[in-house]
DNA sequence: GTCTATATGGCGATAGAC
DNA sequence: GTCTATCGCCATATAGAC
């Protein structure tokens, strides 16, 4: 029940931070927005904060811990690869559905600060090898197919991820502009690309290719 | 051999401004830097297009054009579905590789400016429509599997443009930031998403299914 | 058409009262 | 800790000479 937020000054400025930054990204928001939203003065924030950078840095690792998935439970459970895989599509697209912001504001940030970038990835601690491993793991088991681990993954964030970050082009080009359409696609989509991504490592289908 | 890019001012200016706008999108770039960019003086580039908002305007419509693909030459061809798919994967990936800012600066303006991109998309003369119709044609011949056409068309382009947008994410985390390694990994992907996207839309697989 | 010089406004950051 | 007032800079945009 720690860390919860409370409606102390460095919360409400962190709450409206993330909203601000996450919606404009680092070069279109203002100070002056990100204190009105927090309902405090302009000056406060740099007395919490001291530069709009490292404002923006604590709300980005903030972010990326959110949207960076806990791999390590999933890697050690005892459920087969095609309950981690379902698994996986379900939350992190429920996640983005919930905060629809958050692929664009990382690919926006992406070719901005590359060291930045790369810092945070290594305060993460995120070791995709044992991630590999456990793919090939099953490779060796004669589970999944045989294949480069990097391609699954690739395929799997790809399938999750791009429909939310380019949701509003989705939505003008294929649904009428129907926001709401589109996020029913979406919620009906965790089911298809479950099988989609199932079906490219089963197998079953290697066995009529030419 | 008409519109080739001549020497002329407004040329230069073009050039420029595409290359810092897709880098750095509309609020990280600098009117200062485009100029630099082009080798003239800041105030011309007001004379040329008066603001910086109807300068970005037209890289904008110029990029979006040369992003969003010539689908009726595809649909009209003669190819079987397969054949236009494997080609038009081939172009796409090959034409995002060529110019791996585009995506991210079309995902970055996406959320910005709505109104604007939905007049973009208006004016580009897009008609879904036609391809929906493709793929149900094929569906109704028993060519492949009956499912929404939309979910084939975003896993395409899921699967072509993500790798690219999140490219140097991608190279941090899974290729121990090293761009020629990913860009080789893209390369032979062309032939993974082609035999990735064509499994998942063959009759052949659909028959085990629970 | 192209330049230099300047106007104008906005933004990040600070000073200082309370 | 929180506020008001203000500084100093930088970016867009314009004026005006050539």
């Amino acid at each position: 029940m720690n860390e919860i937020k409370k409606d102390n000054t460095e919360d409400k400025i962190l709450i409206a931070a993330q909203k601000v930054f996450t919606k404009k990204g680092m070069d279109g928001s203002r100070m002056q927005e990100i204190a009105d939203e927090a309902g405090i003065n302009k000056a406060l924030l740099h007395y919490y904060f001291r530069t709009k950078q490292k404002l923006f840095e604590a709300i980005f690792n903030k972010v990326f811990e959110k949207i960076y998935p806990d791999l390590n439970s999933f890697i050690q459970s005892e459920l087969s690869i095609e309950e981690k895989i379902g698994i996986f599509i379900e939350k992190y697209t429920g996640l983005l559905l919930k905060n629809p912001f958050l692929p664009s504001f990382i690919l926006k940030e992406i070719h901005r600060d590359p060291e930045f970038l790369a810092s945070v990835i290594k305060s993460t601690g995120v070791n995709p090898k044992e991630l590999f491993a456990m793919f090939e793991n099953e490779m060796k088991a004669g589970n999944i197919k045989t294949m480069d681990p990097k391609e699954i993954i690739i395929n799997l964030l790809a399938l999750c991820i791009f429909p939310v970050a380019a949701g509003p082009l989705m939505e003008v080009m294929f649904f009428e502009n129907d926001k709401k359409k589109y996020d029913n696609f979406l919620e009906k989509r965790k089911k298809t690309v479950k099988e989609f991504i199932l079906d490219s490592i089963s197998i079953k289908n290697s066995q009529d290719k030419p």
